[in-house]
DNA sequence: CGAGCAATTGAGACAAGTCAAAGCTGGTGG
DNA sequence: CCACCAGCTTTGACTTGTCTCAATTGCTCG
């Protein structure tokens, strides 16, 4: 798999839900942002502008000057870095309450691209840091998101680096099956916003291996695939045990 | 390359360096620790306990109570995690000024083993959350230091989902010759504290395939070796342009 | 000197990659 | 309404980079 560059569908779509104040964000209860209280909501809506960015499209690019960070409202973004070759790592997919745009220099040093229509929220840098100053509380949720954070690349390092193809995609569809559970029950049928090629770069394989391996756990009586971009989870203890290496 | 429960050499040497304050400290140069003015040092050092950890021992265990942070002040720590059967995922490692021991839940989820003699400095969960909210400026540093960890992984999941293995090694030794350099110029020689084992675990290779290609490298005249834990680097731009994946 | 561990080197095996060819699916326009 | 196109997915046949297993060499320390 290489870059993705789609044809962004330049089709602009009203954005209703942010007209209200932050108060009644669909991100607040998975966001950074419910560091902030209720009362000085305000400070918050001032500080930010909303967007739209259309399937396909690049809104943070490796490389470019790092002035602002974002928090997706809606949709699902892919994450990655890429070689001078083509070749491309998959480092994350962000989905609705994730942060993006940590940086330690000026520049960006990954990319971010809509899969399907994304709704965010954009902070300029100097009013988040304007911003955290306010509300340390913010500051110290902010540290306990990109712990996890970081916490989440080492489990993917392991993955990377010592699982192999059946382990990859059972790691993959477990966590996915929990991607936004919160504390309720993992799904047991759920949707793949991403393609094959997006799965492959994010677990290290090809689009092949991705596609033979999922045929293979069907077959096996592990999943059910009713459409390509949807799954169900049969034996999920078989999965889990899969995914921890064991067999 | 499976566990490494070396034995631990029980030896304890005294530990003069850290008998002064914070302020005399090895580490604080490159530590989280000089986000606290000089003024401030002595409540530093009121929050820390100073330890030894012996070659081959851990100071943290995968799973175990997540109840202190470390800093390291001298030697060299490798970060690791472990599937059930034994396989090896070194996720980082961790030298002068590091800071170990962030944790999301109450369980620790990676294990930290003293390659060499450690010499550390402890921080209580609770006395180092003082710490923090005391002064804002070592909570700000401290997001600074895991965002720039966070963006480490970003690179390593690169290397470990796509890149071959002479590109691995290229930017392994690439990044080793910058350890520590800060803003000075990276080193032309330079020593490996690891074993061939580590750096395979690191690297998602295998012992055999690490010791091959460095081989390789040093008859293409990239390197040499003039012994199992020194290398020098005798052409850097074919090295880097090698890590990029170029050619 | 020699035991024990780390590192190197070689030969063969295999998991995943590459190349190639069909299926499928959703959108567009005649 | 349906044929057709484009892109995504699946499947097959073959290749290959890395792993595995095994033997040898080299180094360190008692």
């Amino acid at each position: 798999m290489t870059t993705s560059a789609r044809l962004a569908t330049p089709v602009m779509i009203p954005d209703h839900r942010h007209l209200g104040s932050c108060a009644h964000c669909d991100a607040r209860p998975y966001s950074v942002c419910n560091a902030i209280p209720v009362m000085d909501m305000a400070k918050l809506a001032a500080a930010t502008t909303t967007g739209v960015a259309p399937p396909g499209s690049c809104f943070v690019a490796e490389g470019g000057k790092a002035d602002a960070f974002y928090n997706i409202t809606s949709g699902t973004v892919r994450l990655f870095k890429l070689l001078p070759d083509g070749r491309r790592q998959i480092t994350g997919f962000a989905g609705v309450g994730s942060f993006i745009g940590l940086a330690v220099s000026d520049m960006f040093t990954f990319s971010a691209e809509a899969i399907d229509l994304v709704h965010y929220c954009r902070f300029s840098r100097p009013r988040l840091r304007a911003l955290l100053d306010d509300f340390p509380a913010m500051e110290q949720k902010l540290l306990e998101v990109t712990s996890s954070e970081l916490m989440a690349a080492q489990e993917q390092m392991l993955l990377l680096g010592r699982k192999t193809a059946r382990e990859r995609l059972a790691s993959f569809l477990i966590a996915e099956s929990r991607q936004n559970a919160g504390c309720r029950m993992p799904r047991r049928q759920f949707a793949l916003p991403m393609t094959r090629g997006d799965i492959a770069d994010y677990l290290g394989l090809t689009i092949e291996t991705v596609s033979r391996t999922l045929t293979r756990l069907r077959q096996e009586g592990l999943i059910e695939i009713p459409s390509a971009g949807d799954i169900v989870i049969v034996d999920r203890d078989g999965l889990e045990t899969l995914a921890e290496g064991l067999t």
